[in-house]
DNA sequence: GTATTTTATGAATAATTACTCATAATGCCT
DNA sequence: AGGCATTATGAGTAATTATTCATAAAATAC
């Protein structure tokens, strides 16, 4: 409820020892595993220590207070996402258009079955925490990694910023994902069709005025 | 921490009299607008009590603990979102597909702008709570509303289930507006243009076995 | 107007949780 | 081995926060 200054939040000391860094990655790890089974309300410094396997003290020797471990989290996971999505599209080079979109499509389904809580949770935090926009780097180069990618595929819209596409495709997939996955009973069929309908449709899609045109074509 | 019975987050007493009426809906409001400042981490029965200008005690006669307030907020808000989106569609009637579109994002831009936080914590507590989806009915019922509407535009395919489009949609507006909207500064513009490509792009997309025969076209 | 029900109060209590610190253990260097 | 720096410990403290309850005020019923 008060504002931090941005040195309240940056990890108190540098682990300098092997074990150190295991310690500090425990305690990331255990952040991110209660998040995911209690979401934020059961998130407290005391159980992330009793997770990890590590005792309350040696929490609080790298992170000064509990924002400073969900920045370091957010960090952590913002890295771990831009690694993902890198590979994936790295991995996909030779495949057709449909079947990328699948595949990217099927990996957010996953991610949000194991992770969902978690995702929301860095969702909310990100807007109140000061956090810089980590994924920023990494989205300019996966635009550039996509530009070869789709240059194969004339169907795709001549008029699409790659930079733009590698910030908005992860977003819709993983927002129409969450629309569907989330009812009771999850409907992933759905959720899998509507997501790659709505990617396709955005890659494919030309701006306003060549819309009456191209109707005639199908 | 503890999985909650259903009863447990069912609200205590019934408000029967006016005055209880409004205290009720003052602490629902009180609740909204402490997390949208202050996010789920300043979002405790006191400041909601204090907020709202009535004693704790208060409080604690209509709900029984925290998370039932909760519920009582995510239920509040998803009967607002209903309201808002049906009057949208409505409204629109007449206008053509494009203006409806931009609308719809704007919309949904000037909501992100004063209720972000209260989005993603709603959000996040729908997944660890046992919400059940008020918003069904509504989609259905804006489903309905949405054919009439997209009946008039020849350029939406064909293939469209309205009652998908319906969740499918605003998923995909608040996600793009979400992506673009929280960088700083804020990309608004992209923000508009992007959600703008990714619906009307959803709305008019054949499925993929046209794709493929389409692809010799260019 | 009196009785009865509903609503409001907020100090007090109980739980939870963030965070400290004095001390011990471990690793590293020569 | 001995000395120094780093790391780990966890009982203990301080703050915060959820929740209760005895009591008062207000509305309603008769």
């Amino acid at each position: 409820m008060i504002a931090l200054t941005t040195s309240t939040l940056s990890p108190r000391k540098r682990p300098q020892q092997r074990r150190a860094k295991a310690t500090c990655d425990a305690l990331m790890e255990a952040a991110a595993q209660v998040i995911a089974r209690y979401g934020l309300a059961g998130f407290n410094t005391n159980a992330v220590a009793a997770r990890a396997g590590v005792s309350i003290g040696s929490l609080y020797q790298y992170f000064p207070n509990k924002d400073a471990l969900m920045v370091a989290l957010i960090q952590r996971q913002q890295a771990q996402q831009a690694e993902t999505f890198a590979a994936a599209v790295a991995a996909l080079q030779n495949a057709d258009l449909t079947s990328v979109v699948h595949s990217l499509v099927r990996a957010a389904m996953q991610h949000h079955r194991d992770d969902s809580l978690l995702a929301s949770a860095i969702d909310h935090e990100e807007a109140r925490l000061p956090v810089g926009d980590t994924v920023d780097g990494y989205l300019a180069q996966s635009g550039m990694q996509l530009a070869p990618l789709f240059a194969r595929h004339p169907e795709i819209a001549a008029s699409i910023n790659f930079e733009h596409a590698a910030r908005t495709l992860p977003a819709l997939v993983r927002a129409t994902v969450d629309a569907w996955a989330n009812l009771t009973p999850p409907q992933l069929d759905v959720a899998e069709d509507e997501a790659v309908r709505a990617v396709l449709g955005y890659l494919t899609r030309e701006p306003a005025t060549s819309l009456a045109t191209q109707r005639n074509g199908a």
